[in-house]
DNA sequence: CTCGCCACAATGTGATCACAATATGCTCGT
DNA sequence: ACGAGCATATTGTGATCACATTGTGGCGAG
């Protein structure tokens, strides 16, 4: 996991959890693995207090799991999340990019087509971490533009759920399989057209769970 | 707020989250009044540590939210807000009823007419929480059915953070505004109709919204 | 009488301790 | 040699303490 920064000592908290959700999309987390509050305490320098409230918090989020036996872990994936998953992201981000779209300016239209050429650089160069990192900022950096108390952080869950799993499968399939549906949402936005971003977000999360539905769920507890 | 049952010492943090989660959706709580750890935790007679966890953990929930001087409130509702709730909800919760028809048996089916029931005569009465009460059973009765990982969790957040703002306007409006909308719904369930499930949700969540989207959203600071 | 400053009270956060529940590894019996 | 039973280590949880920060009330100066 290794923190890329010290510390900051006015918001510990803000700070772990920050940590331990980067982990998470990066996929440095498992899913099967069960994650220890004093394991993770000690390998970041903390005390145990707050992991916990860390912990907490990404268990609300359904991004980690609370065991029966009160075990914390990743989500294992089934087929049947999956499915869920992208029937909920297929729902929800379609309204909160075209929500986002008024709102996205020179700069951060020029962030965001940096950030497809990340994408397009981890592609060709089979980058399976740089892949998915930069695959998430692409998307929550053109969500983030919305002024959106209520769809934002929904879909923010939902990213942290398939986070782990989409990192898991890119690792294993490798970045072929992947091809760059950014495209066709940028020319939208500079065109401004609601309709066309509509489809193309819509295209690409289609696009990622066909991929994700090809490659066998596995069980999760693979390493 | 007053602790309904003893606290159980098995699970006392599960206890705490229950006592404030309900007492969210019955409207136990305004707009705008900040929680103080130590408050409930001296009011319900437990240790300000469960409360904490239940706090942040309804906070990673946006049923309550952190201001920027970490202290902790029901947010105050907005009109971009609430109309920004009832996107998500009428994009979810059809869905989310139509994968729980298969689900719901003779023994759901009862208590929820039970619940419809419960509904009509709370709107007769014109008792507001027992209306908002039965109202947030009735749903949920329903979405519980379906095995659902994902929407689920999703469409409890959304309730909980309607739930303060609807008991403050029925309180507010009487519930005489208010109309009895499930029948179509369970019409539609005991035919198995998806389509007509799924269109009596949506009507459901629409006049809902309408209604609240009338009374002139007060500023979340009034008592 | 009003406004600004200051002391005090209160709050959230991090740390540490104690404890019950659970998992793990070893030993002993067969 | 293998499996059941037990002792030990580990874990999450609740409680309590210490502290920095923030909100609040009162006092005094203008």
């Amino acid at each position: 996991m290794a923190p890329s920064r010290e510390p900051d000592r006015p918001h510990l908290n803000r700070w772990v959890y920050e940590q331990l959700r980067d982990a998470l999309v990066t996929g440095h987390f498992v899913p099967g693995r069960s994650i220890t509050l004093r394991g993770v305490a000690e390998e970041l320098g903390v005390s145990p207090m707050p992991v916990r409230e860390a912990l907490r918090q990404l268990v609300a989020e359904r991004a980690l799991e609370m065991q029966g036996n009160r075990r914390i872990a990743v989500p294992a994936m089934s087929a049947t999340r999956l499915e869920e998953l992208a029937r909920a992201r297929s729902l929800l981000e379609p309204e909160l990019a075209v929500r986002a779209l008024p709102h996205v300016d020179m700069a951060r239209l020029e962030r965001l087509k940096s950030l497809d050429r990340a994408v397009d650089a981890a592609l060709a160069q089979g980058a399976a971490e740089a892949y998915v990192r930069a695959n998430y900022e692409f998307h929550m950096g053109l969500y983030r533009a919305a002024p959106s108390q209520v769809l934002l952080p929904l879909v923010e869950s939902l990213w942290l759920q398939v986070g782990p799993f989409l990192r898991l499968i890119v690792g294993r399939l490798g970045t072929a399989s992947f091809v760059d549906r950014h495209r066709a949402a940028l020319r939208a936005i500079e065109a401004g057209d609601s309709d066309r971003l509509r489809e193309a977000i819509a295209a690409d999360i289609a696009d990622g769970a066909a991929i994700l539905r090809a490659a066998e769920v596995p069980q999760g507890r693979a390493a």
